[in-house]
RNA sequence: GGCCUGUUGGUGAAGUGGUUUAACACACUGCCCUUUCACGGCAGCAUUCACGAGUUCAAAUCUCGUACAGGUCACCA
């Protein structure tokens, strides 16, 4: 064919385009950004559930952009309409507000370089198709799937590289008369690359996370556009992050094997390309095979994006989670700098895993005790408040009415630079604090006291009595062991230690009596904090309740 | 099978040719602190970096081979 008989294909295969290359490139002028501002994207189709890794790669995009000055637009890749599901795309911008992800631009955010749905942007791709065919660069491909199948199967046998390509691109060369006849005889075609490229020919190509590699040339005569007239992802992909100025692509590890075609379609289409940094994939054992392997939303439900939300896991907690996956010396920095957040930090590219990243589910623990831990008891009872609203709204209800204690509560041993890390999700307050609500107290009753240790309740009463409850700290212990001593018990457990049979016991004893009438267990944060919050009569009447207890 | 990428302790990992007798964190164990539990402190936990060969005065770090693992090879993204 030569250039005229490529023009009349062009315009015959796209007939009633409303704009010209020239004057979409016009819509969609450079961006005034200072010179090192990174453009970063998220650009999730919405076929299924957010997981872990897609929050990752999000993640990645806002601090990059965050940290340039830059900007992290969200693109909805739906160009699949087939694999679409039902709120799809609500679900997608949801979670991205509940994870506290936000895009400066967007689909749902606004900005000037839209449509950011890519349904919307068919037009915009065949145009740059049409071009791609005046230019001998792409052509429509007439093979049915059976066609290919057999090629397929044939290659397989040969040990041969598998795709359409050379050979086996058998309408790369058709005449303008053969493909007219083909359309008119109501055969589908798809448009294919006319790959320029070489497979002997190496490619290097250094990625951002990965560094340098090496790659065959790409000569697979890809499908651009298909049977439908939308776009696969490779085309779109390029057009996209080239009209909207994207500056580095961040996406998982799986697109690291087209990256081939996407620097070739980069080049064929005249664009200056992007730069890429492939996110190692975050893997676990798997429990069949106990091989390491990519996280999948089918197998790890628990890697859905669903299950922090249900199970308390602070949304901050999490970021901390992804950034020390996101940069390995993120942790160290953290942990050295107890009054600094995650937007304090600076992630570079250099510091990021190559390899696969095990998800480690006891270090996310840690993570949330740390965070708690940081936390004053104000801001853990507004955000576990929050938490149960949406998911246990009896609890929700308890800590309303109980919003002063529960501060006070939550406060305990939290002013001394040695926080203590007892919660690690909103889920387990309720547990770790039940005792601080009487109404859960009372039904508990002591459920999961034993009482195989009997303690002296009258001595606990006349200790109970003689303590005042506005002491400091050091002049309430310093009292409590007076008390101790004056009845029988040894003043530390050292001196009881050293001679036992003087003694009925210890301070230590009297102390772990009141505990248990008062909370019911054995452990339990700063006994005289409880004391303090609980006053007189409630201290008084959980004494008569473990009594009667006790006397069943 | 082709192509690409990994492989450091119980776990996550630092490490880019020589102050590395391999950082840090989590977990675990022991001791200390202590009214309990946490917190915190101290100590222990890889004489060795998948294996084999090579380059070098010197290798976890560079090269090659082997094994294992992961990713990818759709009109899915």
């Amino acid at each position: 064919m030569n250039k005229e008989e490529r023009i009349e294909l062009a315009d015959l295969l796209f007939p009633n385009l409303e704009n010209s290359i020239a004057e979409i490139e016009k819509k969609y002028p450079e961006r005034n950004l200072p010179e090192d501002a990174m453009v970063t994207r998220y650009g999730p189709s919405p076929t299924g559930n957010v997981h872990l890794g897609n929050l990752l790669s999000a993640f990645c995009d806002m601090v990059y952009a965050r940290e340039s000055h830059g900007v992290f637009f969200l693109r909805i890749e739906d160009t699949d309409q087939k694999r679409m599901i039902e709120g799809g795309i609500d679900n997608i911008t949801s979670v991205l507000k509940d994870f506290d992800i936000i895009p400066t631009e967007g689909y749902s955010y606004g900005g000037e370089y839209g449509p950011y749905k890519q349904s919307e942007r068919t037009e915009i791709y065949q145009a740059y198709i049409k071009e791609l065919i005046i230019k001998d660069l792409a052509y429509p491909c007439f093979m049915s799937a059976e066609e290919i199948e057999s090629i397929r199967l044939e290659q397989e046998k040969e040990k041969t590289k598998i795709g359409i390509y050379g050979i086996y691109a058998t309408d790369r060369d058709l005449s303008l008369k053969e493909i007219k006849e083909k359309i008119n005889a109501g055969k589908e075609y798809v448009i294919r690359l006319k790959s320029p490229g070489n497979a002997n020919n190496i490619i290097t190509f250094v990625d951002e996370i990965k560094g340098k590699m090496k790659f065959p040339e790409h000569n697979m005569d890809t499908i651009l556009l298909k049977k439908d007239g939308t776009p696969t992802y490779h085309l779109a992909h390029v057009i996209d992050d080239h009209l909207m100025h994207t500056t580095h692509v961040i996406r998982g590890d799986e697109w690291v094997s087209s990256i081939p075609l996407h620097l070739q379609l980069f080049e064929v289409l005249g664009f200056k390309p992007v730069k890429y940094a492939h996110i190692a994939p975050i893997t676990i054992k798997d429990k069949e095979t106990g091989n390491t392997r990519k996280i999948s939303k089918r197998k790890d439900p628990f890697f859905g994006v669903k299950y922090y939300e249900e199970n308390g896991i602070p949304i901050e907690a999490l970021h901390l989670y992804l950034a020390t996956i996101t940069n390995t010396n993120f942790e160290e920095w953290y942990l050295a700098n107890p009054d600094k957040t995650i937007a304090d930090f600076t992630f570079t590219f250099e510091k990021q895993a190559v390899g696969g990243t095990s998800f480690d589910e006891e270090k996310l623990n840690n993570l949330c005790k740390t965070y708690f831990s940081r936390k004053k008891g104000e801001e853990i009872y507004e955000e576990t408040l929050a938490w149960a609203q949406k998911h246990d709204t009896d609890y929700a209800r308890i800590l309303e009415e109980n919003k002063e204690d529960m501060i006070r509560f939550l406060n305990i041993e939290k002013d001394g630079p040695r926080p203590r890390k007892d919660i690690s999700k909103y889920s387990e307050v309720k547990e770790e604090f039940y005792y601080a609500i009487d109404e859960y107290f009372e039904e508990e009753n002591y459920r999961n006291t034993s009482f195989d240790k009997e303690y002296d309740l009258d001595l606990i009463e006349d200790y109970l009595n003689s303590i005042s409850l506005d002491l400091t700290n050091e002049e309430w212990f310093s009292q409590t062991k007076d008390f101790a001593e004056k009845n029988g018990y040894a003043k530390t457990p050292k001196e009881y230690k050293k001679d036992p049979d003087s003694y009925k016991g210890h301070v230590g004893d009297i102390c772990e009596a009141v505990r248990v009438i008062l909370t019911g267990r054995l452990k339990s944060p700063d006994l005289y904090s409880i004391m303090k919050i609980l006053g007189k009569e409630r201290i008084f009447k959980r004494l008569d309740m473990y009594k009667k207890v006790v006397a069943k």
